[in-house]
DNA sequence: CAAGTTACCTGACGGC
DNA sequence: TGCCGTCAGGTAACTT
């Protein structure tokens, strides 16, 4: 499920319920996700601690803590959280079960296992950027994020535009859809090496992404209030893709059967008429 | 060093 | 019905 905008999603729909609860208690299901949970440093950090943030980085969210400690989660490919009244039985591959003040429960679920949770002294805290993101790129929002940056960076390099742009070292937070997407917004094939696009073709390309990325997190806003006791995916992206999945169908613009190939091992699809 | 491949997991789906 | 292969929105550790 999760690219930047479901996270982003999930992260304002986490905020208004957690900011100003207390952690009671930690349960974990004692299996691995992408790294060991660590359930001592999690209970030791923020039982009896208040939450006083819920922000994202990339694809992690970030809880903060009034010790100034943070937990980070990360999604992995099929996490998700929500809350419950502890009445609810825990579902099979829930895996964290935060106890609060209120009475419910915050839940991690994620079948797969792909997730992460981490979690960061105060101390550890300030250097972020230093450490956990150190290889992770500019936020796609972010003024950092510019056609000359996205031009210098491919500079000679073979790689496909696609790839290029779901690396996180690049941009943070671009997956398989909305790459996707973005290329058929501006116009772009995406198996084009990186060193032939032009100036001009990268200044397209990130006003695409913005306003692909903004939509969707527009469409996942508008059921993002049932979060409570309503979790996992309750039809947040009743998003229209226009390439991704659409393979073989009439392009929307004009008509054209949508291709698909495989780049860097990720399913592409693409418009052979509208990208070029 | 850049670019491509594999591994980590479970579940859903299509073909036979 | 059931068995098998394939695929899935992420990422890092490999190999080439």
């Amino acid at each position: 499920m999760p690219e930047l905008p479901e996270v982003e999603v999930v992260c304002r729909g986490l905020r208004p319920h957690l900011v100003g609860r207390a952690v009671t208690g930690i349960l974990t299901s004692g299996k691995k996700l992408r790294e060991e949970i660590p359930a001592e440093r999690l209970r030791r950090e923020m039982v009896d601690r208040r939450i006083v943030s819920v922000t994202r980085r990339a694809k992690f969210l970030q809880v903060g803590l009034e010790t100034g400690a943070m937990v980070l989660i990360h999604l992995g490919m099929t996490g998700n959280l929500g809350f419950f009244p502890p009445v609810v039985p825990p579902a099979r591959h829930d895996h964290v079960r935060w106890l609060l003040d209120n009475g419910l429960e915050l839940r991690y679920h994620d079948t797969r296992r792909f997730g992460a949770i981490r979690v960061l002294g105060p101390e550890e805290v300030p250097r972020l950027e230093e450490t956990v993101y150190r290889t992770t790129g500019p936020e796609p929002f972010g003024e950092d994020f510019t056609a000359d940056y996205l031009h210098r960076l491919a500079k000679g390099r073979e790689v496909a535009v696609k790839a290029f742009i779901m690396t996180n070292q690049v941009v943070a937070g671009v997956g398989n859809i909305y790459a996707n997407e973005s290329l058929f917004r501006a116009g772009i094939r995406p198996d084009r090496k990186v060193k032939s696009l032009s100036r001009n073709e990268w200044a397209r390309l990130i006003p695409a992404i913005r306003e692909i990325l903004r939509h969707a997190i527009e469409c996942g806003g508008s059921t993002i209030s049932d979060f409570l006791d309503a979790g996992r995916e309750k039809g947040y992206f009743q998003i229209n893709f226009k390439v991704y999945g659409r393979d073989g169908q009439a392009c929307t613009a004009c008509g054209a059967a949508i291709g698909k190939k495989t780049i860097g091992g990720r399913a592409s699809y693409c418009c052979p008429n509208c990208q070029t």
